[in-house]
DNA sequence: ATCGGTTATATCCGTTTGAATATATCGCTT
DNA sequence: AAGCGATATATTCAAACGGATATAACCGAT
């Protein structure tokens, strides 16, 4: 067994990327998490890393994706908007969509790609 | 008029992208300058950078994209290889598959982007 | 034999990236 | 008032990235 070739759908807007396959993973992280910390931690990337990719999302989107609240019971927390949800949604959908298009011609694709060179 | 969302297709192999956008604009640039350092001019790249691609390329696949040969009359050149023409072809084929089906999600998910932002 | 243009490779350097760490702030809980 | 856990931000440091430059090898043309 060798790993197999992965299409990856990116919406870019301008020079950065607004939506990806990690920052679909972080948002549903943090969906779950409750938190940006929290989030990164079961990720394993750093607080920081999270926080900046949670700050290029809310800059790319009209509505902010991402609400995050300071101090109270727990230290405080975050939770996706509603914008959220959807911009979530909708990418997991073109995602899907993508993939299951592609599902043929990547067969081919693959044929040709090294099944070594893990990189 | 700013500048809209654009989808970006790249086929991951491993942790090394195999094949996305710049590589492919990088095939065809090959192709038509009939050099590395040539298609590096032509597309603003330095040598180096392109080589690299190039290089990366090679290895991730079966066969080579990309045949290098030194000296000669014109002190040595690049032509794609049969696989190399036909890699090319399937991924714009996929491209552009994949931005046929995403229009219509596209539309709507460009609806959530600021349309400012260009970072 | 030298020259030209290219591939191939190494080195240097500035920029970017990202982890690690530290600090301040917040607001509930005790 | 002190503690806690989280956000928000700055600083420091190492690694990766990429441009610039230099050099060697190659080989036909002159």
């Amino acid at each position: 067994m060798t790993q197999d070739a992965e299409p990856r759908l990116r919406i870019l807007l301008g020079s950065s990327i607004a939506m990806g396959p990690g920052k679909a993973d972080l948002l549903d992280a943090i969906g779950e998490a409750g938190s940006i910390s929290g989030a990164a931690r079961r990720m394993g990337m750093s607080y920081r890393r999270a926080w900046l990719l949670v700050e290029t999302m809310n800059r790319s989107f009209k509505t902010p994706l991402v609400q995050a609240e300071r101090g109270g019971r727990r230290g405080g927390g975050t939770s996706l908007t509603g914008a959220g949800r959807e911009a979530l949604r909708r990418y997991r959908a073109m995602e899907a969509r993508a993939q299951k298009t592609l599902a043929r011609d990547m067969e081919q694709f693959s044929k040709l790609l090294n099944p070594l060179s893990g990189d």
